[in-house]
RNA sequence: GCGGGAGUAGCUCAGUUGGUUAGAGCGCCAGAUUGUGAUUCUGGAUGUCGCCGGUUCAAUUCCGGUCUCUCGCCCCA
């Protein structure tokens, strides 16, 4: 293990990649304020119990996942894994049950010690985010809609799906857990050695195996929809005719359900086909039960998270940066530095070569994509002008230097 | 955590049936042109052949281990 390489798993953001993310980071905020969401920035370690408690204590998460430490203080410390149960914990830890119903918005670093593989990563950024003090469906369907606006904004309206379902509420689940693992024992022996393990820990996970064998016995399962109580299937239905109202496009996947433990009606995700075995690229649900688990009141939220990484692999070009003035001295450096200096204060993007001949300058200049060059030769100089390049036009004209500032920013 | 594939220059890759200075294209730097972006021409730099060990007179090449990436599984964003 080389000293000089990055931690396996974790990876450098170069100029390239760390605008794609600030350029998904930065729709998905403008988005999210548009309707009402402030942004939350919650510490990307916690105490262990944090996430133990809300996660479950038998999760994947959990059990093999998380970035453990103990601090100095003895206190065991873990990187957030996910950004709820964080925001969860700054719910109650600042009061804001005075405040509801909050919306918030929120993105940075998760860590999960798991196998690295393309699309996933040990450090990874999400966005998210979470709608609390709410329990009417109209919530469940403007988070949703809002995952929809963030990903067409992006440009994958065409290369995502929604699929949706309902995990009930806690009666429904009990009665469907009950109702499930009746159908799977009558057929034990034909299923995998993991959907068995899975029978003991989280039986609805078993719906959505990909072991063939499974996939045949699943397929006659009894669904969730049979077990739901009025309640949790009035919920629902008010949650895909909202969508519909909306004219976003989903479909109901009755075998969709979710990890972690606080979930409850509402699971969706967004998947694509592009990026092989890690094809979710959002993903969230209804957590009713979260807040309370955690010894606050009983608290409604919903909300999500979309994986950075995955986002960025599915956007093929990364924005331009602005087109900058290129200036070109041939003499005096730091005159040319005072003129950029002075475009910069007039907001005009400058960059100026610490080296090189006119020739070089110039081809940098159309290699930094700039739309002018400013060229500083002694002849103009000497009667108060500058030379200023159109770098599309390529045509030239001299120019006072007074007025310089004036004419850039106006053309920008 | 389990199973498969890969690793040679900044990038894409060739190569060595084990043998002296390891190559190409692109890119980068400099010059041809001491005042102009392309093309062209000339010159140049960069590799501990992923790492460690073994076999051998000799290993980038063969063997073992290891690390990283990658594909699938588990799980997940």
């Amino acid at each position: 293990m080389s000293a000089l390489q990055p931690v396996r798993g974790t990876h450098d953001l170069l100029p390239d990649e760390a605008r794609r993310h600030r350029a998904i980071e930065a729709a998905a905020f403008a988005c999210a304020g548009r309707a009402g969401f402030g942004e939350i920035a919650t510490p990307i370690f916690e105490f262990t119990e944090v996430f133990a408690r809300t996660l479950g204590e038998t999760s994947d998460v959990v059990t093999k996942e998380m970035y453990s430490f103990t601090d100095r203080s003895g206190d065991s410390i873990t990187l957030r894994p996910e950004g709820t149960a964080g925001v969860a914990r700054a719910f109650l830890s600042g009061g804001l049950a005075q405040h509801l119903p909050l919306k918030l918005f929120y993105r940075g670093p998760m860590f999960r010690h798991e196998r690295p593989q393309k699309g996933r990563l040990r450090q990874f950024h999400q966005i998210g985010v979470e709608l609390l003090g709410v329990d009417n469906p109209l919530g469940d369907v403007e988070v949703l809609a809002l995952a929809w606006r963030i990903l067409s904004d992006l440009g994958l309206g065409a290369k995502v799906r929604l699929e949706i379902n309902t995990l009930g509420d806690a009666p429904s689940r009990a009665a469907y857990r009950e109702t499930l693992l009746a159908f799977l024992s009558g057929h034990i022996d034909q299923l995998s050695q993991e959907s068995r393990q899975r029978m003991e820990r989280n039986p609805l996970r078993v719906l959505d195996s990909k072991d063939e064998g499974d996939k045949r016995v699943v397929a006659n399962a009894p669904l969730i929809h049979d077990s739901l109580t009025p309640e949790a299937r009035d919920f629902f239905a008010a949650v895909t005719n909202g969508l519909e109202a909306l004219g976003i496009p989903f479909e109901v996947n009755p075998r969709l359900v979710r990890g972690l433990d606080y979930y409850s009606h509402t699971a969706f995700e967004f998947t694509t086909t592009a990026l092989g075995a890690q094809g979710t690229v959002l993903a969230g649900g209804r957590y009713d039960g979260l807040i309370g688990m955690m010894g606050g009141p009983p608290t409604p939220g919903i909300g999500w998270a979309a994986g950075v990484e995955r986002l960025a692999m599915l956007i093929d070009e990364p924005p331009m940066p602005p087109r900058p003035v290129a200036v070109v001295p041939m003499g005096d450096g730091l005159l040319g530095l005072k003129i950029a200096e002075s475009l910069r204060a007039a907001g005009v993007s400058v960059d100026m070569a610490f080296s090189g001949n006119l020739k070089k300058r110039m081809a940098r200049a159309a290699k930094l994509n700039a739309r002018f060059a400013v060229l500083l030769g002694e002849e103009e100089l000497a009667r108060g002008h500058v030379s200023l390049r159109d770098l599309d036009a390529a045509t030239q004209t001299e120019v006072p230097l007074d007025g310089l500032v004036e004419r850039l920013a106006q053309a920008e």
